[in-house]
DNA sequence: GCTATCATGTTTACACTGCTAACATTAAAT
DNA sequence: ATTTAATGTTAGCAGTGTAAACATGATAGC
């Protein structure tokens, strides 16, 4: 028999918002769906996020927990360039593999970030384990260290964009533009590809 | 007195949707609305866009052929490396100031370019452009010029994301993570910063 | 000029959405 | 034990994308 409270709704809800968009993109989560599927009523997720914003903003702090620790480099060894290269593939990985998440993240979905404590928090948190990791590499001023950072985020975030929209040559997938086989972009050149922005941005 | 035929109304829906796209973003834009803004029923969107889809196609094709024609430069002159940090430059500027069109034209609004003739044919051009500007820098292999391309569009698609995203200090703004100057990342320093990568991807 | 055709418009309707207000139940605090 | 606050339900509003059936009028062939 089913007791008149659940118990564990909010954290079903997110689990739940969190597997359907990455399967279905975050346009297709209603949340009405998301409360059918939790076998309770159409507006019982209000009494846990005020708006569908809200809900977002859940699936993408998980999100920034993640990517997070898919670029996160054990903080006591030194680091080197080639654990730089590293996180950004790492990084790229975990755009490509999360593509619907990785939209509500870096979309407009949710709109100010500084209105949810929590989002804000896990998205500074990655960028501030990535400014670490480059406070690390030399002894810059942090103005010159945020600069670097921000390149370094600038092209894999860029990268996941266009790699996700550039097409596929010599293969099924048929979508985007651009006659560039992103496999051979990938899987050949990727790696040595940050090395180089990176060589020209660090200078070492 | 008004005709039962609107007589011009695809391309009226187009400059609408265009106009309201950019001013609220796409998600606020419906049919519905648009077709009141032209005075026509509900419905009558639908005898010339098949879907909403459709007609953000529509809006996203009028974007590129904006940023082609902002990353244009002239092909009989010369191109130097200077021409492509312009060119980047431009691009950002792009993004920056239509970044709501700029969302539609890069995000998953429109799923599949390839079901859109023209809006394949117009992000293809843009592509091409600055394929173009890139195979009159140096004499470069086919592979090598698509590498060099697909790199500084991710470069400045990357700014474009993160600039949008990254908190600013010393302003009234706050939104977004980073604790980092936009203001002095782009003012300061963006033409310097492409420069710097471009130089360490042509190498010369 | 007359008529058939077809592009383009309207009306109506359905299923779905986010969200609010009023009410019900039960866990927790006094 | 009683009050209170958290968490659930029901009913309903306004808005959405879209399909089906129907209306109008521009145009092409006779």
């Amino acid at each position: 028999m089913k007791s008149y409270h659940h118990g564990n709704l909010k954290q079903e809800l997110i689990d739940c918002a969190c597997k359907l968009c990455e399967r279905d993109g975050y346009t297709k989560l209603s949340i009405r769906s998301l409360a059918k599927e939790s076998g309770v009523s159409q507006t019982a997720p209000y009494r846990h996020f005020e708006t569908k914003e809200t809900l977002y903003a859940s699936v993408a702090t998980e999100g920034f927990k993640k990517l997070s620790k898919a670029c996160h480099i054990d903080a006591d060894k030194k680091i080197t360039k080639k654990d730089l290269v590293k996180i950004g593939c790492n990084y790229i990985e975990f755009g490509l593999k999360n593509a619907n998440t990785y939209d509500l993240m870096f979309g407009t979905a949710v709109g100010n970030f500084a209105e949810y404590p929590e989002l804000l928090e896990s998205a500074n948190s990655t960028y501030e384990n990535m400014r670490l990791s480059f406070s690390k590499l030399a002894s810059d001023s942090d103005e010159v260290i945020a600069f670097k950072c921000i390149t370094l985020w600038s092209m894999v975030h860029g990268l996941v964009g266009i790699l996700r929209k550039v097409q596929v040559v010599g293969d099924d997938f048929e979508e985007g533009f651009g006659p560039i086989s992103t496999a051979s972009v990938i899987a050949t050149n990727l790696e040595d590809h940050l090395d180089k922005v990176l060589t020209g941005l660090i200078q070492n």
